[in-house]
DNA sequence: CGGATACTTGAAATAATTCAAAGAATGTGG
DNA sequence: CCACATTCTTTGAATTATTTCAAGTATCCG
């Protein structure tokens, strides 16, 4: 967690600084919310466990999924800018986070730089995130959508220690076409060509990709 | 422009502050970059007059337009996570930024509270106008999109002064394509029924909007 | 003025959606 | 712990929105 979730190079003092900072913890069970959408902004939030969604509600009752958090990721960056959560965050299994009160965090990243940097970073990632996820919304079709998002999923469990290609999706196929821009039903059936493919065998929840390359080719191809 | 890119209640000491770390001014001339994918970030950019596009590009060369940039808006946020830039910034017209050097600008708001606050703000603005588009891109339809891409370059003209119904694009058909995830014909298509409705009007690049109201119906409706 | 770039429009092709129905998985309360 | 209700997933067939290809017109810029 610290290696994923702090700058390294931090003396005890800041170190210390750093864990009064982020000393409550909380529990969310499947299916809960950790904010909703006009909460008051007070904290950001740092998974420990678990696994996260983040939606955006349109008012006629549209949801747009705009990510999917795991252990060592942020919640809650775009809330800074109104002071309220402008989308929910619904944990799609029982989870920890800790929660980092916003006004002592500026605080201290004022105080030291090295934490300063590393925050103005960590938002500034979430900025390119979702500049890439505008690439893939914008100008790839349903296969390739579906193929960068395995291939992002397995590189995020891989960096957490877990199997590179074998896991088990969190996410309903609902959420997956909400957050790739397809029906669940275009998820379903480009999950069963895969299949067929002989790139990954699929069953329900549960992936096992076979032939990473085969998806590496379909994100960058044509 | 100290309006729209400067937090209000900060004293002359700390205007003075700001005032040597804006100092460098650059001109870009219509088609121009103003930095490139690749290029080292050091500072950050604000629009001091003009009009900018910027873009990612795929290996495959597909392209992907991220934003437009007007007067008092911020460039190369994205870049502060890898200390290089991520995409290309292209003037769409002759353009004035000011340069505001990113070492300078840590320190400064390391020392000044408001400072801090307001730069924290605009990064979370950013990653907020991104999920907007996120929305956009993953749930609504072509018409929806353009409607929606009007009424919200409307607001942003009408915010710096300019007239909310009548505007000049800078950018091609292609670029609007590109940005809301649609060919540039079908743009264009789109344009013509908006016009045939009564919605608007549109010759070429000139948009002169009859019914806002109309445009808002589409964005919110279905 | 002339060449290049940008825009419009039509017709045919296609990717993705909608509707529908059945099968699998999941969780809950008795 | 099992039975039942619920939610989730798969798959087919018909429909639709958008793209592709193509050709003609307008506009811009040197």
């Amino acid at each position: 967690m610290r290696e994923l979730c702090l700058p390294v190079g931090l003396n005890t003092r800041e170190i210390e600084a750093l864990d009064i900072l982020i000393n409550t913890r909380r529990r969310i069970s499947k299916g809960e919310a950790l904010y909703r959408s006009g909460d008051r902004f007070q904290a950001l939030f740092a998974v420990r466990t678990g696994f996260f969604k983040t939606c955006l509600l349109h008012e006629d009752g549209r949801e747009q999924v705009t990510g999917f958090q795991m252990m060592g990721e942020l919640l809650g960056m775009d809330a800074i800018s109104t002071d309220s959560h402008g989308c929910d965050a619904i944990a799609l299994e029982d989870s920890d986070v800790c929660e980092i009160p916003f006004d002592a965090l500026e605080q201290v990243s004022a105080e030291i730089p090295t934490l300063q940097r590393h925050f103005h970073r960590t938002l500034s990632r979430e900025i390119v995130r979702d500049q890439g996820l505008l690439m893939l919304l914008g100008s790839m079709r349903a296969e390739e959508r579906l193929a960068a998002f395995l291939l992002n999923l397995s590189e995020r469990f891989h960096d957490r220690g877990f199997a590179k290609d074998d896991f088990i999706l969190r996410m309903t196929r609902e959420d997956i076409g909400s957050y790739l821009g397809m029906k669940l039903e275009t998820v379903s059936r480009t999950f069963s060509r895969f299949n067929a493919e002989g790139i990954l065998s699929v069953q329900g929840k549960t992936i096992h990709i076979q032939r990473p390359e085969g998806l590496k080719e379909i994100t960058s191809c044509r």
